[in-house]
RNA sequence: CGGGGUGUGGUAUAACGGUAUUACGCACGAUUCGGGUUCGUGUAAUCCGGGUUCAAUUCCCGGCACCCCGACCA
């Protein structure tokens, strides 16, 4: 994409009404608007952000047989009173709404129970589990405190997906290799070494939950993590889960963190209570056995700017970046536009800055936007055959050869 | 929800109760062309509603919005 049809501009100052890393730096350098007070839109840099995160997400739950769907953000008040969780005292973020008639909807703010309502209906026999079933979908709590930029929202995107079973042993095999999917999503987003699957508090049906915590100064959460780093436990559970699995809980280390994740088993809880039942090889009903799990995509985000950004703005780990590389033209519009329409063709994803601004301008709102290469063309250089290249990561550039541009952007 | 704070051009800011400041941006014209270049001209603002006062951006009351701390957080 050329900057100069890029709607977005950066800016040199920070707004003055964020205080949190990710959001003053992602509305400086244009990737997203914010509407009020945990609500943000996301512009066309944003948005490829996102798509990339999900993109990821959607590989890896793909893989391990989700089927991806979409639910609506509109529901049924009767859905959520079969499990006593349409109540504002049993659910305290409800945004809830009316149709001219007056019945009464919720906007969700999850889809756990409207997922086994759906669900009844297309599950009768054993023969019809397991299944696996997931979506992207905004989220609207009504959050008393919105905070943290794009961390804590009363509107985000969450990857949330559900798995239905027919036995306990079948949702905790399944389960287990959530897990492992999770891993290799947070390995492939650049935060998976500091990622946690830690003890948190559960639910109805086991007695941990497990969540999925990065290590993040600007999280809400404490963990305590042990010296070798392959075990850490939600503050909030410390004392039960240390006991339950015989650690000693003076050998851990606190951290701040981000919940980026979270798993849960409700075994047959929902099940039960909407009575949503298969039948089994003897044609006797039972109840079925669910479990769900979530990524905060939004937050993903977020963790990720909180993490890697540094001082001179934001730096994206190549896997969701919004394009890999940033080619600036100085003065040799001519050579840079042909290279541009080179690597466009070539499928490589190019921002591409045309605009007529100084060499200092646009390097540092390069940096600023931080895609993870860099390639000027200058006319200095051009006259010498070369092109600088440089990662965002790295001080310094080097100087490859004009004729071998094309070859190295492909390589990257 | 409890407590605290702040609302001024598009953005960031200044102004004892007395002509609304400056920078960025934007427009135009020059200048420059490898780290937010330089200069000129122009553009554009006091959150909303009351009150006090000769006079309110400033003080008071109410509302709304935003921020922070706490509480909350499958």
């Amino acid at each position: 994409m050329k900057q100069s049809q890029l709607f977005t501009k950066t800016s040199k100052t920070a707004p003055s009404d964020e205080v949190s890393k990710n959001a003053s730096l992602l509305i400086r350098a244009g990737y997203v608007y914010k509407v009020m007070a945990g609500v943000y839109a996301y512009t066309p840099l944003g948005f490829r952000v996102l798509e990339n995160i999900k993109r990821i997400v959607r590989e890896e739950m793909n893989a391990i047989g989700g089927q991806e769907l979409i639910m609506t953000n509109l529901q049924r008040k009767d859905t959520w009173e079969m499990t006593g969780r349409w109540s504002d005292e049993a659910v305290d973020v409800w945004f809830k709404t009316k149709l001219q008639d007056g019945t009464e909807l919720g906007l969700a703010w999850s889809h756990e129970e409207a997922i086994m309502e759906m669900m009844q209906r297309f599950i009768s026999s054993y023969k019809d589990l397991p299944i696996s079933v997931y979506q992207f979908q905004t989220k609207l709590r009504n959050e008393l405190r919105a905070k943290s930029g794009i961390m804590r929202g009363r509107e985000f995107v969450m990857k949330d997906m559900y798995s239905l079973h027919a036995t306990q042993e079948d949702m905790d095999q399944y389960y287990d290799k959530v897990i492992e999917a999770y891993k290799k999503i947070y390995q492939r987003l650049g935060i998976g070494d500091e990622t946690y699957v830690t003890f948190a508090s559960g639910g109805a049906f086991t007695k941990f939950s497990h969540e999925f915590q990065t290590l993040c100064d600007a999280g809400e959460d404490v963990l305590y993590v042990n010296a070798d780093k392959t075990m850490a436990v939600n503050e909030e559970v410390l004392d039960d889960a240390t006991q339950e699995i015989g650690v000693d809980k003076s050998t851990l280390l606190p951290f701040k963190s981000a919940e980026t994740g979270n798993i849960f088993k409700f075994g047959t809880e929902k099940s039960d209570k909407m009575n949503v039942r298969y039948t089994d090889v003897n044609g006797k009903p039972q109840p079925i056995y669910l479990a769900s799990y979530g990524i905060g995509i939004t937050r993903a985000m977020g963790v990720i700017v909180e993490k890697l950004a540094d001082d001179k703005g934001l730096v994206w780990p190549q896997s969701v970046a919004p394009f890999r590389i940033h080619l600036l033209s100085l003065g040799a519009d001519d050579k840079a536009e042909e290279i541009y329409e080179t690597l466009t063709l070539a499928g490589i994803e190019v921002l591409y800055d045309d605009r007529d601004l100084s060499a200092g301008e646009k390097f540092s709102q390069s940096d600023l936007l931080g895609l993870p290469y860099r390639v000027v063309i200058g006319k200095r250089s051009l006259e010498s055959g070369k092109a600088e290249v440089k990662k965002r990561t790295e001080a310094t550039a080097k100087e490859i050869s004009l004729a071998d541009v094309v070859e190295y952007c492909k390589s990257l």
